[in-house]
DNA sequence: CGATCGGTAATTGTGTACGATCGCAAACGA
DNA sequence: TCGTTTGCGATCGTACACAATTACCGATCG
């Protein structure tokens, strides 16, 4: 591996994990330094946080991990539905019997971590559920629209929904998990879009609208890296 | 202006121009004789394209000009139609009197330049055109969004589209540019989206289907650079 | 007391050398 | 003749040194 994709990878999962806060000043030598390499390795990981989103560079100011405003979190939402959606129809005139069969499988385990009492099984079901994301995406048969997919989801909020889910709202991703299985193996581009655009809708409603009042730390659980 | 945004502009104005031809090898140190600077500027510029789609770059192989196949514009224009129609549809609840305005001076213009017989008139239209949309994209208020239909709307074929117009699209395009304006100024997010997105693939299907038998040269006329 | 104008230090931007890796072709053996 | 291997050349990946630019802070003046 490429020392600039390890650089990548560490400061990347840094951001995700909450161990470097928004607004902190990210710079490069200090980084070549902590990471035992050089510059130029992490100036390229730099660029591509930026251009990920992750990161705001000023000129000779260093690099700023990005704050996320309830607003971005809104657009950030929209954008997901419109272009999940997107995948999802076309998916269903691409999806093959193989992929049907996985997603099928996916749901019956999400459905057996059910309960999902343990910290650990929320990130079970989280890897599951960024998997069967993944096959849709997948089955759509576009790389542009699924790089630009990987960019909205993978922002820290966004992919550790699952962690403010309750019962209700697992239920109903559970059926909405299902109904898509359905639409996509009748080939109905327009029901499975639908049906993933609620999805995503759901989500988001979710996480804008912080109605829940147990632990109340958005503090971003890290799911395993979906890219 | 730093010494890597030229050299990524000037990269940029030669893929777009087509004085490099899709499949070319682009070498770092030869990018770096020909533009007068090292390899390290160079370096960014060539990251940057890639994550554009304007390049694919292999390891010690050096970066290649990507090539587009029919099946990438449908794609393409397929995923513009879904972002810009949203776009209009955020643009919708706010956009300002003074925009508002502007678009419509901007239709004037490109009105009176309606017949359009002399390349000229044809460039003039399309940076009217591009101003339009630039306008419309700024009016939705979303970074993300934006930053999104510029690297779907960018690409090559895309900004030379008024080139293959003839009078019958161009009268289309000027009435859905009228519309959307109607749209907007009454704030139905829903009526804007629509008319953008039959905008949009009304022009996917000028280009899909090339069944203009005239020059029938594809030429890319470069745009002036939306950026 | 506030604002503005320096100077200094920190940080990024660029150039270049060197080492690592890979593709390609020629030579060798079966 | 064909497959394999080995060596060379080309190209990228990384490190480091230096230049340029800017932010920050303190001092001075109104």
């Amino acid at each position: 591996m490429k020392s600039a994709d390890a650089a990548y990878d560490a400061i990347r999962l840094q951001i995700l994990s909450g161990s470097v806060t928004p607004g902190t000043r990210l710079i490069e030598a200090d980084l070549a330094r902590d990471l035992q390499t050089s510059r130029t390795p992490i100036r390229e990981a730099l660029r591509r946080l930026e251009a990920e989103g992750l990161l705001e560079v000023s000129p000779h100011r260093g690099a700023r991990v990005s704050e996320w405003t309830l607003e971005d979190l809104r657009e950030i939402y929209d954008l997901r539905s419109a272009l999940e959606s997107m995948a999802a129809e076309r998916a269903a005139i691409r999806i093959s019997e193989e992929t049907l069969a996985e997603l099928v499988a996916l749901c019956d385990e999400m459905d057996g971590q059910a309960p999902a009492r343990t910290s650990a099984s929320r990130d079970r079901i989280s890897a599951l559920n960024n998997r069967y994301h993944d096959l849709v995406r997948e089955a759509a048969a576009s790389p542009r629209l699924n790089t630009m997919i990987q960019s909205v989801v993978q922002l820290p909020l966004v992919s550790a929904t699952f962690h403010r889910y309750r019962a209700p709202d697992m239920q109903r991703s559970a059926n909405q998990h299902r109904e898509l299985i359905e639409a996509l193996r009748v080939g109905d581009g327009q029901w499975a879009g639908a049906v993933m655009r609620a999805h995503v809708l759901a989500a988001k409603a979710t996480l804008v609208k912080p109605d829940i009042a147990d632990g109340s730390d958005i503090a971003v659980g890290l799911d395993a890296p979906n890219s």
